[in-house]
DNA sequence: CGACAAAATGACAACATTGTCATTTCTCGT
DNA sequence: ACGAGAAATGACAATGTTGTCATTTTGTCG
């Protein structure tokens, strides 16, 4: 393969000035940079990206650990697409920024050894950052790398390694606030299991939403710690659920913990003949595309902003924002998601809403 | 960071033997070994790739070029997870390889430009290899890298480039013996449009199975040239199914052009009365996990193996077998995919089958 | 114990590029 | 036409590793 020398030759020029065209530098003659360019597409020049890296300590590789694919296509009940749409935020991000992304997938995110040997191996490509992204929100563990700044997505240490996490809490009050405003004060919230990072902070956002709307926690019932992927689970939700209609006064809405969650609480309700947004409005989580393409009933949920994480990591890795006052202030970024307004939310008429209420 | 010389300096002994220690190699003693490795951990050495790519000239770097997680997040409907899968292969099999994978996902594997261009960074990371990964079973026309192995999995130039195909045609070959096994002399076709390689591929080999177990025109009709995306297509669809079965003497089973096609099926056959497999099998195609997970009836299914064809095209790449006769014999490679039986398709009683047959 | 082969180790060049700094070539204003 | 300053170009070192070949050490056998 041609190198400078070749190219420098056949332009007549000293191998610096190619170096200069190559790198776009603006000191070139017009002349000279064309007569280059002319030799570099002749003699098929591609730059050693190797010899370059070790003059300039500049590899323009970010590096990423993630199960996304392999657990989307090995558990894709459980994982879902999150993982895909982080990696595609980052994916994104890095071609805006110009730098090379260099995806590990193990399998194995929970693997600390195996997290290491990954973490030497980008060390030795000298890549200028790396991203850990874990397929839910949670706490990790992660050997830390000695001089590589390292970006957490959908996780955190408790060591202040900066992070970027889904706006559980918020997300959550924008659901609950969506269906106050549509006149609804009896709200169910059928949330994941208490030992899920996102299940305690949604479920003590629904609470705090609740409160602040002014309803009470009777008119607020709070069932939780449903695993939709269980059939043992569902079969749990569904006796809950036959309970929580048997009062006097049922919830007009349910807040459920994720999408699939909400499209097997819709399967319920049909069933038991309570119809979607007509008896009862449904609220889901995670905004799923996937999964929300084969729901008959478009489904208004909240988004869980998995492809907006993965570019803020990206930011956060490349431009690194200087902590504004204090050391860890800008350690944790919380991205907000939206809500995405659908068909399975009822607007109650005033009378009705507050007729019920009183 | 450390370099060999720190570390030879603090082991005492020279850069070559430090060399010799991280490649592995066997002519060193064991207590000189442990010396080594005792001064690269405290000094947390790491071996410079660009270094070691400049005299070596093997990256261990494997290029890969797949629109799979760009599609995934921004066309789920049409793209699914197919290329998630081939790129779920090729992980596995550079990991077992021992290489490191270099995924560019532009969004764009249509355009030439944008492709030659990822060649060219390819080319200058010195990679060993590239794979060239279509979202559905086509024919490409790329512009060939110069000096570098490319394989193409999913689709095919005429070029003799080496690829990596799903055998379609065995495929629906084994959909058509199942339900023949079972009994069934009177199925319809109801498949893809004709512009697809797979449509084509697949209707023809239904054909042509059909013919082999003795079955006449009549009595397996083909409907073809419907995308399940559409619902202009699914109204076509529709008409043309109901037409089908006011025949006097229906088919028996129906092998459809894919998995959501399928489901769009039995849903439409549940609505006009039609149990399945009660009253009709089903056989689809692709085993789409991602989709059948939502299904309530299991389908009974082709297995598209593009995890096995990403393995392979790694194969393929790394051990470049030699072609056995001839220069050409072994650039395509079809990729058998198995059928998977659940619950779609009934056995029809001998005396069932052949007293409607006769 | 000496000789000789084998094993272990080392010295040094080569790899392809960019940074530093020096040198040459322009461009103007007089 | 000349000189000053700017623009363009070049010479050469330095980067961190491995390949080649030389040298030293170790082991073995008579």
């Amino acid at each position: 393969m041609a190198t400078v020398f070749d190219v420098a030759k056949l332009a007549g020029v000293s191998i610096k000035t190619v170096s200069r065209v190559v790198n776009d530098e603006p000191t070139v003659k017009p002349a000279t940079r064309h007569r280059v360019q002319q030799a570099i597409e002749k003699l098929d020049y591609r730059p050693h990206s190797g010899a370059r890296l070790m003059r300039s300590s500049k590899s323009g590789i970010v590096g990423m650990i993630s199960d996304a694919v392999s657990s989307a296509v090995e558990d894709p009940l459980n994982a879902g697409l999150s993982g895909i749409h982080i990696v595609r935020g980052v994916q994104e991000a890095c071609r805006e920024a110009g730098k090379i992304l260099m995806i590990a997938d193990e399998g194995a995110v929970d693997d600390r050894a195996g997290v290491a040997k990954l973490l030497r191996t980008f060390e030795s490509h000298r890549v200028e950052g790396v991203i850990y992204a874990a397929p839910f929100h949670r706490q990790v563990a992660l050997p830390l790398p000695k001089g590589l700044p390292l970006v957490l997505a959908n996780c955190f240490d408790g060591l202040g390694t900066p992070c970027v996490l889904p706006d559980d809490a918020g997300g959550q009050a924008l659901a609950v606030e969506h269906l106050v405003a549509a006149g609804h004060r009896k709200i169910a919230y059928v949330g994941l299991g208490e030992e899920l990072v996102a299940g305690r902070l949604r479920r003590d956002a629904f609470r705090r939403a609740c409160r602040e709307a002014g309803l009470s926690e009777t008119a607020t019932p709070i069932l939780i710690g449903f695993d939709a992927t269980s059939e043992i689970s569902l079969e749990d939700l569904r006796k809950s659920l036959a309970q929580l209609f048997k009062r006097t006064s049922p919830p007009t809405a349910v807040c459920f913990g994720n999408d699939l969650m909400a499209m097997r609480g819709i399967e319920m309700f049909e069933r038991i003949g309570l119809s979607v947004p007509g008896d009862i409005s449904v609220v889901g989580y995670d905004n799923d595309e996937n999964l929300l393409r084969y729901l008959k009933r478009p489904l208004t949920t909240v988004t869980l902003p998995y492809r907006e994480m993965g570019r803020a990591a990206v930011d956060t890795l490349l431009h690194r924002r200087e902590p504004i006052d204090g050391r860890a202030s800008a350690a944790s970024q919380l991205i907000r998601g939206e809500l995405v307004e659908r068909s399975s939310v009822q607007a109650l008429t005033p009378q009705r809403a507050t007729g019920q209420a009183t």
